[in-house]
DNA sequence: TTCAAACTGGACATTGTTGTCCTGTTCGTG
DNA sequence: CACGAACAGGACAACAATGTCCAGTTTGAA
C-alpha cells in the first residue's frame, strides 16, 4: 500500500512542469535536479508518461519535456495509472486466474477501498496541486507556445 | 499502492478466524488450506499478528491460533499495521531524513490520501467483514472458551 | 555538413519481497 | 518420561523493483 518510487517520481515530474508557465519545456535532468530524483530513472518514467500522451518529448538540441495538455486537464490518477497501470488492490484481480468460489470474501472490502482511492486521485488535478505556488513566469525553462 | 501479499494473507487469516465461533482455535496449516495460502509464509505472518497482540498462539499438541479479542474489536487497520507498520504513502516520511525546504509539495496531497485510507481501514471491523456469512458453529476447528 | 545536446533503450548490479526448507522449542498425550 | 504435533525462527533461492551505466538515435545550431 505504499507508493512505488516510480509513481512518486511521475507525479513530482508532472508537478514540476505544472508549476511553470503553460507550454514550458524542461530537460529531464532539470526536473530531476529540482525534485532530487536520479535522472536516469526519471528518463524511464518520462517515457511512460509520453506513451500515455500526458507529456510530449522532443529530442535533439533544444529538446525536452512539456505537458501535452493543460495542467487542469491532468489528474493524479492519469499520471499514476500511466506508470503503474490501473489501481488494483485485490491480488485476485491482478493475476490472470480468478479466485475460486467464495474464497475472496475480503475482496469486496478491498474493492471498495480501490474505488475510494481511484476517486480521490481522480478528483485532484495538477492545476489544483501546483496552483497555490506557481512560480513567477520565466524563472526557469523555456516557453514555447507553438511546438509541433 | 498495491496490497502486499503478507498484508493480504494477514487479513484473510484473521477473517478466517472471525468466521468461526468466538474462541475457536485453528492450526495455521488449516487456515492456509482454507485460504489457499502457502503455510510456511503464513506462519511468519501469524507471528507478526501474535506480536501485535491480535491473536494468541499455543504451541505443542492441540496448539493453534485464536483471536486475542472479539472480532468486533479488531479492525482491518489493526491487522494491516501489525504486519506492514503505519500506512505511509509519502516516501519522505518513510525514510529517516526529512525532505528539504519546499521540495515535497506533492506530499500534502499524499498525506491526505493516507488519512483517507487509514480511516477507511479503521472503520471496518472483522465482525462486520465476516458477519454476513459466519459459518455454522463447530463446522471446523475446536472451541475453547477458557485458555490461559 | 558536422557537432553536441538530449531523449531512447538495452544491460547489469543492488536491494527488498516472496516462497520454501529445515532445525529448534514447546507441550499435551500415552 | 518419551514421543509426536505444532509453533518459532533462521537460511536460502527465485523474482521483481530500483538505481546506474553505456551505446544509439534524433535534431537544432554553428
Amino acid at each position: 500500500m505504499k507508493l512505488s518510487t516510480q509513481a512518486d517520481y511521475a507525479v513530482r515530474a508532472v508537478y514540476e512542469l505544472s508549476c511553470r508557465q503553460p507550454g514550458t519545456v524542461l530537460h529531464t535532468c532539470d526536473i530531476a535536479e529540482c525534485q532530487h530524483i536520479p535522472s536516469a530513472r526519471l528518463a524511464k518514467v518520462v517515457q511512460d508518461l509520453a506513451r500515455a500522451g500526458l507529456v510530449r518529448t522532443q529530442r535533439g538540441q533544444q529538446g525536452g519535456v512539456m505537458l501535452a495538455r493543460p495542467a487542469g486537464d491532468i489528474t493524479v490518477r492519469d499520471v499514476y495509472e500511466a506508470v503503474e497501470g490501473p489501481i488494483l488492490l485485490c491480488r485476485c484481480r491482478q493475476r490472470v486466474e480468478r479466485c475460486g468460489e467464495d474464497v475472496c470474501d475480503t475482496h469486496e472490502f478491498w474493492h471498495g477501498v480501490e474505488t475510494l482511492l481511484t476517486e480521490e486521485l481522480q478528483s485532484m488535478t495538477f492545476a489544483a496541486l501546483a496552483g497555490p505556488r506557481r512560480s513567477a513566469p520565466g524563472t526557469h525553462g523555456r516557453t514555447q507556445t507553438t511546438r509541433r
